[in-house]
DNA sequence: GAAATCAATATTATCTGATATTTTTATGAA
DNA sequence: TTCATAAAAATATCAGATAATATTGATTTC
């Protein structure tokens, strides 16, 4: 997905996009062209283009003649969201468990000790890198289900996890100790290829996730 | 997701949509914004629109300042996107069979009737009204899945079934009886409420059609 | 003859600014 | 207040212009 395109598109579309994701745009607000000319210094022209991106995937919402707003957010859609998570991802792991080369066992072994290192700091008390949490929990999550074979389901999961991502930033909370056990949990199933356990394990990941965004959302 | 948007703007999108899905656009061509101003007689600004979101849902290519180009096709892309379908619109049946109320039924039927007349001219041998036929099937599939309760989860399977419908169109070829036994099949479980054997018949019938596609390509 | 070089041409990405249309806001009458 | 209407703002679309990049073709080199 993360195309680089022309320089200026390319920064304009990911900025935007983190920006709706970390919440600096709020839900449902307008996006106004004139405003976002200024805040992204890119002509209108680009501005649109983007944001057509970004309507097509789903954080942006395109009204005819009314231009443009960051789509709102609301339990059942987060629930949609958690649940699709669920199932493509599932999928997506029991494959790449079963499939997985050495490649593919050195890199998430990489993958997880970086995050569990995040993770430690952030138990700590260092809530100063949420962004950076956030790369290394999502190249976790990419490591064990990139041998998937599919870059079909690659493209579509990355969406829903961005989606599923703003929620998580919206609520600001740390669930801390619990996710990280279950993430050990994760990744020691698909080292030990136990393709149910570890299909069981990242069910309960994102329901556990999914509740704790619930009740503070 | 199709959004009407301004009328020029929605119309360009769905024209190229439509021209990629049925093949006047062959798959890898690349796409001049001088050629598609012409032939589509919009500006540069809607057509790069345009082109933007077909990218982002998969149509098209945009490589780094190089344009834009038809996605391509391969066996290993179709089997991934039937594999997809299989996993989205199993699911999605489920869920919309145990929850699907009268009105559900009641516009499922009207759709299994229309799709079956154009069935039954099809294997008479009509072989005209090819984009009817496709019209008449997506109806019939999306009123399936109508009641899963995931707008998520549709909008999803809406971009997977074309996508799927590109390569049966590369084809050409009807599968006939076959298929129109499926239908019935699909259908009447799903009258039944019988969950698991809906969504049996359904995996069956995608698979059957993919390995017929497959086949020919 | 094939590969490498470099200029000429074509195409893209981006920007500015203009216009018609539509939406939103403000104003004033009932 | 509610409604209608006028004024202002914003959108969608278009037509160029420009700089950067890619493609093509001719020319040279090995």
């Amino acid at each position: 997905m993360a195309k680089s395109r022309n320089v200026v598109g390319a920064s304009t579309y990911q900025r935007i996009k983190r920006d709706i994701i970390f919440g600096d745009l709020a839900p449902g607000s307008k996006l106004k062209l004139d405003g976002l000319r200024e805040r992204y210094s890119a002509s209108m022209s680009t501005l649109r283009e983007t944001l057509n991106r970004l309507a097509s995937e789903g954080f942006v919402d395109a009204q005819d003649q009314r231009g443009f707003f960051v789509t709102p957010v609301s339990r059942e859609d987060l629930i949609e969201i958690a649940n699709l998570r669920v199932l493509l991802e599932c999928h997506a792991l029991r494959l790449s468990v079963e499939n997985g080369d050495t490649d593919w066992e050195g890199n998430l072994v990489a993958a997880h000790h970086k995050l569990h290192l995040m993770e430690q700091k952030m138990l700590a008390g260092d809530d100063s890198q949420k962004e950076d949490w956030k790369r290394y929990d999502w190249e976790f999550h990419l490591a064990m289900i990139e041998a998937c074979g599919s870059k079909n389901l690659l493209s579509l999961h990355a969406v829903l996890y961005d989606k599923y991502l703003r929620y998580q930033m919206l609520v600001l909370t740390y669930r801390g100790e619990e996710a990280v056990e279950e993430h050990r949990a994760m990744f020691d199933a698909a080292l030990a290829r136990d393709v149910e356990r570890a299909a069981r394990t990242l069910q309960t990941h994102i329901e556990k996730g999914l509740e704790h965004t619930l009740a503070a959302f």
